[in-house]
DNA sequence: CGTGTTTGACCGGCGC
DNA sequence: GCGCCGGTCAAACACG
């Protein structure tokens, strides 16, 4: 993909602002002079505060940039999921007549496709046929969702990780599919009337389809990395699902400017006009902090420091 | 020992 | 009515 060449520019962008920033922490709060390079003019507190706007505008600049470059790079994504896996989401059972009356609606989410079934239609077409009544227990009303999940194809475990937590119950070898199918209850909430079933994709067994029935009724408060249920037996690894968000790389401050603009300031005053020298003082603060908690950039810049002043201190 | 999985048996809907 | 098939149950089993 593109995210080689984002990645050098965010690390690029990385290097002055934040370091500016954590620098001005250290000469608030450490009593280490910001002009420890050896210049011995004292920077105004006002030069100072120039100085930070104007890499803050531009980080904003360049910040707007990637994320327009982001969201470019998601529809790529998303286009090419459904050119790849759309053929699938074709319903094959030819069975149920009420399954192929319904819309599938498909959409990509972390790297899966979510199809929703409308039962809506159902009812309305069912008059002239006249199986309503023996339309079985189930509410028509029912939400079904099908997700296709792209898997190694040597992983035989049909488990598909979607943040809840669930039980199963039953495997069944249907007739138009060789692999075999899963049934799984919600184990998070006693009462969740949730099911799910889990079956290789006949066309592509590379391609896990789970169906979801029902909806929860709880929230979901386990994250998507610990959850189904639970591998035992030395099963083979779950299969990764989720686009991991995670990042060990620097690179995820420029989320943090996202982050902190929308939840902690514009999220509490979304119409009203904020006071910008507010805002990017705390957004310095925020920089400074995360990076301050970082022992590798703490200890990075201590070496910087002390080479400094090694290197400027008289012989 | 508690919890979750496995798997054969059972049940009910549907087509012929 | 019979057989097929998908879905569910529950006893046995496995694991920590």
């Amino acid at each position: 993909m593109r995210s080689s060449w984002m990645n050098a520019n965010l690390d690029l962008n990385l290097v002055s602002f934040p370091f500016r920033a954590a620098a001005k922490e250290e000469e608030e709060h450490v009593n280490i002079p910001i002009n420890f390079m050896g210049v011995g003019n004292k920077v105004s507190m006002n030069d100072e505060a120039s100085v930070l706007k104007e890499e803050l505008n531009r980080l904003k600049e360049e910040n707007r940039r990637l994320t327009n470059t982001l969201s470019t790079m998601t529809e790529d994504y998303t286009a090419l999921q459904k050119s790849r896996l759309g053929l699938v989401v074709e319903t094959t059972s030819r069975k149920r007549k009420a399954e192929n009356n319904q819309e599938v609606k498909s959409d990509v989410v972390n790297g899966s496709i979510i199809c929703s079934l409308n039962n809506d239609n159902v009812g309305e077409s069912s008059s002239s046929e006249g199986d309503s009544s023996k339309k079985p227990k189930e509410d028509p009303k029912t939400k079904v969702s099908k997700v296709y999940v792209r898997t190694e194809p040597s992983d035989t475990s049909l488990v598909v990780k979607d943040g809840y937590q669930w039980r199963k119950y039953g495997q069944k070898v249907t007739r138009d599919n060789p692999s075999p199918r899963a049934y799984f209850r919600c184990s998070f909430a006693p009462g969740c009337p949730v099911k799910k079933k889990v079956q290789r994709s006949a066309e592509d067994p590379s391609v896990m389809v789970a169906t979801y029935e029902g909806e929860h009724n709880h929230t979901n408060c386990t994250k998507p990395d610990t959850l189904t249920a639970s591998n035992r037996g030395g099963a083979p690894a779950p299969p990764s699902v989720f686009v991991n968000r995670s990042s060990a790389n620097p690179s995820v401050t420029l989320d943090l400017i996202q982050t902190t603009l929308s939840q902690s300031c514009l999220a509490q005053a979304p119409r009203r006009e904020i006071d910008s020298l507010e805002l990017e003082k705390h957004l310095v603060e925020q920089m400074a902090s995360s990076l301050t908690r970082d022992p590798g950039f703490t200890s990075a810049l201590a070496a910087a420091i002390s080479g400094m002043v090694v290197r400027n201190s008289p012989m």
